[in-house]
DNA sequence: ATACCTTACGTAATACGTAATAATC
DNA sequence: GATTATTACGTATTACGTAAGGTAT
């Protein structure tokens, strides 16, 4: 079980059709094939039931867990944000502007202190 | 980011110890270290503090997403058990008994037409 | 024929183990 | 020296793509 594969598989129910999920995704229709053989090869247990003349519909179990899936999938989204957040907050720009005469001699020894205080960080 | 790696996040803070965690999840201390630092630059943050003097400190990081880690291993469980359930209306061992003499011949051919009815479910 | 899913096969990525190394008590 | 985490390296798994194959409209 890959989130990709719960992706993809929620997506599919979503669109209706591999095909269409797989160019929401960005992936070749194979790859979503694989994607949803996978996991039902995994759990044992069909998730969708091909129905050619109404395109896919969702079986059962795949009814039961949709649920749980789509709450990982938004919690994984909570868990990159965060992380973009944490990472936003060390890898920040930092622009320092001031009178060329004035700080000629000031700024390399702030810029020291900075980085000695920064070391710890960066680790 | 796996579920190993999420699964060994948790226990490690749980346990406080990397070595710990290992023995609780049967794997080796390095896979436990491969599934930290794997999370760790996947974030490009650090989830743990090692220190030695008093074992492991979750990072302000870490704390924020070990809630939502749990909450998708939780889920995890569940749709494990539902697939295990599902599976189990179709695995079930069927037992069956019958008088030698008077199934001698009729047994046969009941487990052949049982059979072919089973075909479609196998799959 | 066309639209859609599956299968075969190759490849690149990676999760994990063993074993060696480093560091702290 | 004992305990614990990291690193190096090898391997087996696997996710994915390309391309070919079924199948039904």
């Amino acid at each position: 079980m890959t989130w990709t594969q719960l992706a993809v598989f929620s997506k599919v129910v979503e669109m209706g059709s591999f095909t269409r999920a797989a160019e929401v995704l960005h992936m070749s229709q194979s790859a979503v094939s694989h994607a949803i053989a996978g996991l039902e090869t995994e759990f044992g247990v069909p998730l969708l039931i091909r129905d050619r003349k109404h395109g896919i519909v969702v079986s059962d179990f795949g009814r039961r867990v949709l649920d749980p899936m789509r709450v990982i999938l938004n919690r994984v989204a909570q868990i990159e944000q965060e992380a973009a957040a944490a990472q936003g907050l060390e890898a920040g720009t930092i622009r320092v502007g001031s009178f060329p005469s004035t700080f000629a001699r000031l700024l390399p020894k702030i810029v020291s202190v900075f980085e000695k205080q920064l070391a710890p960080i960066r680790r």
